[in-house]
DNA sequence: AATCTCACG
DNA sequence: ACGTACGTGAGATTA
């Protein structure tokens, strides 16, 4: 195969009148680099990772700065001790991995190569020479654009000196007045911030019981340890601060000086030896070949002397491929393994070739890669070529945010994987390929190249295990989720923010009141200062203790309630801080530009089959106390719209009702009455109109009890009853129903037997809790036994409800979008004028998607926002 | 990075 | 004698 390189029409740079240093923290943004990219390397095994990702990194800067010179600074060696260094200096630190370290000595020959001035120097770290440049440059008026992902160089801000922070996500350029925003103070006290809280990373004591919270108030307000220390008699500290303060001055002075970055390295202090030199293209090109990097080559410019690169597999005629051969011409029905690569970290993982019209494209192993977004890769995607992945939900997003539809997406190997034990953590091919067995040679394209392999394997197991329908259903919900990812919900801002401002007078009051009852102020948010002033300072009665100090939980609190006004003040103080934080606060933070917050929902990563939701979790929105459920009210249908929400009722029980057969049970649901009143109709022996209020929330919470995987002490502590009462109540329900008895003990024993439940529909959770020798895990193993195949089984049931909802939706309301989940509970968005329609398939198909014995009810309701349309 | 607390089903 | 109900995610504090 003979592929065409098109280069890139890319400017190096070109000098500004201002004359502008770039300096980098080599080290640091080798780690960055490494970290954030999963191991790479090329055909001779040479580990390729971070030298891409720095080179992206590096390409970046200059691209943004165009500097008129360049320094990369990196460390001498690992473990060098600075000159001043105590002798546990960075001890913590751990050494560089091998993976790591073979690439350094690549990227600091790229960099001469290419003509950039590479420094290090004995007895100082990257960090210090960069602050050195940074003096030279501010007294010969230059202006230094430092980049780094090391927070430590922030100190170095100044009018003439910028920070480029790299972090995971984004780059901060920081300037002072940026800084001093975010910090509250000038960067240089970033040292004495330091001097106080200390940093475990760099083995910095600081001074001890000084957190980051406390230590960022006393600089915001005293600018420098001497300052505080000289004021440190009429502060107004409070007692314990200023104990810990005065303990620990020895060693705050010592963690400034450690904390502060040298600026008089002997390094060449005339900037113009920090001039570019000419570039030695020849060898360059030669070095970026044997590494396989073809995209740095182009970006370089260096390709254009040889327009073609030859693929190493030889195993065609030399027909180039144009790009309106991939979708359909070249493998109509192939099965095609696909690996959509859009930020930079992944674009460096392959080493790809380019083709007409900068396409990225790789066919290899039937694997195709494509980074560039251009028409092609959406013509490939939306045709009928069956395409197999790994991790499909942003392939159908990207479509989505097209207006375009992936098509015959047939295998997902991470859902596989999650099929066959949804207990991992982390679904990497690398890890999925020991496990099932699949030999993972290292592909010229990464890790990839095993896909086809590996998600035979993985569908032959899921095949013999007769979870064929269970991943087909995962395989059509992806789509679900990424639809109501893409929609995402509408929410008021300016209400939101409105209710922030009433929270925080609130929080106010209370924090006032409380300093009031204590005497003096403490950080009310800090459990440990919290119980020092209810338990030790005004000797409340204390509940249990916990590991570090007194339990200070909102259930022992409440137990205080009455008896002392504090008590309520903080439980008080609690709630409104919890609501602003994390949801006023944190809520705003994720809204997007169109003004809808589309909130992540994770497919692999619950035990039980649950889905779950993330920046924000849309899950655990509040609801169940007065003041908190004001939330939904600013989650709101768009112009013209309404939300409906519909909810099972009695989900989990009713599954139990009917996999257990007990008819007893069974009954209860059928007669119509409430559950929990029928329930203790029948442990109490008595008629149900008999049943008290307290008689029926106690059965509620034996209910609940059954479905966690019952015991006696929790229960009693639940409903506040002795340990003895709760286990008659467990004992006559149990009697009552005899079938969940036996049900529980099956399966707790099918468990011990397999090593794994399952739930109705066959999802399997591995149990090894039970093959413990540790009781308590055994216990913990037999809970989960119990609980797995009712909450497994009623996800299950609303996954299988969303696609048919979903489905139907799409085809007969388009117009109508499914956009949230609450794991009982559907939330669709539809316009008012079709909403009767919509209502009607959302219930229906909630409701008929299992036929059960002991049938499914789904509540619908609607409104104009979350709060008016749950019923 | 671990711990505590608390929001939801 | 010991710990004490299932499943999640997020924010704040502190080591």
């Amino acid at each position: 195969m003979l592929c065409t390189v098109i280069a890139y029409n890319f400017k190096y740079y070109s000098g500004g009148n201002a004359m502008n240093l770039l300096a980098i923290d080599g080290n640091s943004i080798l780690n960055r680099a490494f970290y954030g990219i999963r191991l790479l390397s090329n055909q001779k095994g040479i580990y390729t990772n971070a030298i891409f990702g720095f080179m992206n990194i590096y390409l970046k800067h200059i691209s943004e700065v165009k500097p008129d010179r360049i320094v990369v600074a990196f460390d001498l060696k690992e473990k060098t001790f600075r000159h001043k260094a105590v002798s546990t200096y960075k001890a913590n630190r751990k050494g560089m991995p091998e993976e790591l370290a073979v690439q350094l000595p690549f990227v600091k020959q790229i960099l001469e190569l290419m003509g950039v001035s590479v420094i290090t120097c004995e007895g100082f770290e990257a960090d210090d020479i960069l602050g050195t440049l940074s003096r030279i440059c501010s007294q010969q008026g230059s202006h230094c654009h430092i980049v780094t992902g090391d927070r430590d160089s922030l100190q170095l801000i100044s009018e003439n000196t910028t920070v480029r922070l790299v972090t995971n996500k984004e780059t901060i350029s920081y300037t002072p007045h940026l800084f001093t925003e975010e910090y509250g103070f000038e960067p240089i006290c970033l040292i004495d911030l330091k001097a106080l809280m200390g940093d475990s990373s760099d083995n910095i004591s600081g001074v001890a019981g000084i957190g980051q919270k406390t230590a960022s108030g006393l600089i915001q307000k005293w600018k420098t340890i001497e300052n505080l220390y000289d004021n440190i008699d009429n502060a107004g500290l409070t007692k314990g601060v200023y104990n810990k303060l005065t303990v620990g001055k020895d060693s705050a002075q010592q963690s400034k000086w450690l904390a502060t970055i040298v600026t008089d390295v002997p390094i060449p202090q005339e900037l113009t030896a920090y001039d570019k030199k000419p570039a030695d293209a020849a060898k360059l090109k030669e070095l970026l070949l044997e590494l396989e990097m073809a995209k740095l080559l182009s970006k370089l410019n260096l390709d254009n002397t040889s327009s073609h690169l030859e693929n190493k597999n030889e195993n065609e005629n030399s027909s180039d491929i144009h790009e309106n051969d991939i979708p359909e011409a070249v493998y109509p029905e192939k099965m095609l393994s696909i690996d959509i690569i859009s930020s930079w970290e992944k674009d460096s993982a392959a080493k790809v070739y380019l083709f007409d019209g900068n396409i990225l494209i790789v066919l290899e192993n039937d694997t195709v890669y494509i980074t560039e977004e251009t028409d092609v890769i959406k013509a490939f995607l939306g045709s009928i070529t069956p395409k197999r992945t790994f991790s499909a939900k942003p392939h159908y997003r990207y479509m989505m945010k097209l207006g375009a539809e992936l098509k015959n997406l047939i295998t997902d190997g991470e859902i596989c994987a999650y099929i066959l034990n949804p207990t991992t953590a982390e679904y990497t091919i690398d890890r999925l390929a020991i496990t099932y067995h699949v030999e993972c040679k290292k592909g010229k394209h990464g890790d990839i190249s095993i896909l086809p392999k590996l998600c035979s394997e993985m569908e032959r197991i899921i095949s013999e295990q007769e979870q064929s329908e269970l991943y087909s259903l995962e395989m059509r919900l992806t789509e679900v989720l990424a639809s109501m990812e893409h929609t995402g919900v509408q929410i008021n801002k300016d209400g939101v923010k409105e209710f922030g401002i009433y929270l925080s007078e609130q929080i106010e009051e209370m924090q006032q009141m409380i300093y009031d009852e204590a005497g003096h102020e403490f950080n009310i948010g800090s459990p440990k200062q919290l119980g020092e002033v209810l338990f030790s300072d005004m000797g409340l009665p204390h509940g249990k203790k916990t590991k570090t100090g007194y339990s200070t939980n909102a259930e022992i609190l409440e137990s205080l309630r009455g008896e002392y006004k504090i008590v309520d003040y903080v439980l008080k103080w609690r709630q409104y801080s919890k609501l602003k934080s994390t949801y006023v606060d944190g809520l705003l933070k994720t809204v997007g530009k169109d003004g809808r917050i589309h909130s992540i929902f994770k497919q692999t990563e619950t035990r039980t089959g649950r889905i779950s939701s993330t920046e924000p979790n849309m899950q655990n929105i509040p609801v169940r106390t007065k003041l908190g459920s004001n939330m939904r009210k600013f989650f709101t249908a768009s112009s013209g719209n309404i939300l409906l929400d519909a909810d099972y009722s009695q989900i989990e029980l009713r599954i139990l009702a009917n996999i257990c057969g007990d008819k007893n049970m069974q009954e209860a649901f059928l007669s119509g009455e409430d559950i929990h009143t029928a329930t203790a109709a029948q442990v109490f022996d008595m008629p149900p109109d008999m049943v008290t209020k307290e008689m029926r929330s106690a059965a509620k919470a034996v209910n609940f009890g059954i479905i966690y995987g019952i015991g006696a002490f929790s229960l009693s502590k639940d409903i506040g009853v002795s340990v003895y009462e709760a286990n008659r109540y467990i004992k006559n329900y149990l009697a009552r129903y005899p079938k969940v008895n036996s049900f529980m003990e099956e399966v707790v024993e099918n468990a011990k037997r397999d090593g794994y439940v399952a739930t109705y529909f066959n999802r399997r959770r591995p149990v090894p809790e039970l093959r413990q020798s540790n009781k308590v895990v055994q216990a913990a193993g037999k809970r989960i036994a119990m609980n797995t195949p009712i909450q497994g089984t009623a996800a299950d049931i609303i996954k299988m409800a969303m696609v048919k909802v979903y489905e139907r939706l799409k085809s007969e309301v388009p117009e109508a979008k499914l956009i949230l989940q609450v794991h009982d509970e559907l939330i669709v968005e539809a316009p008012q004028k079709l909403a009767l329609k919509a209502a009607k398939i959302l219930g229906e198909e909630m409701q008929n998607v299992v036929s059960f014995n002991v049938p499914l009810t789904a509540e619908v309701s609607m409104g104009g926002s979350w709060y008016d349309a749950k019923g």
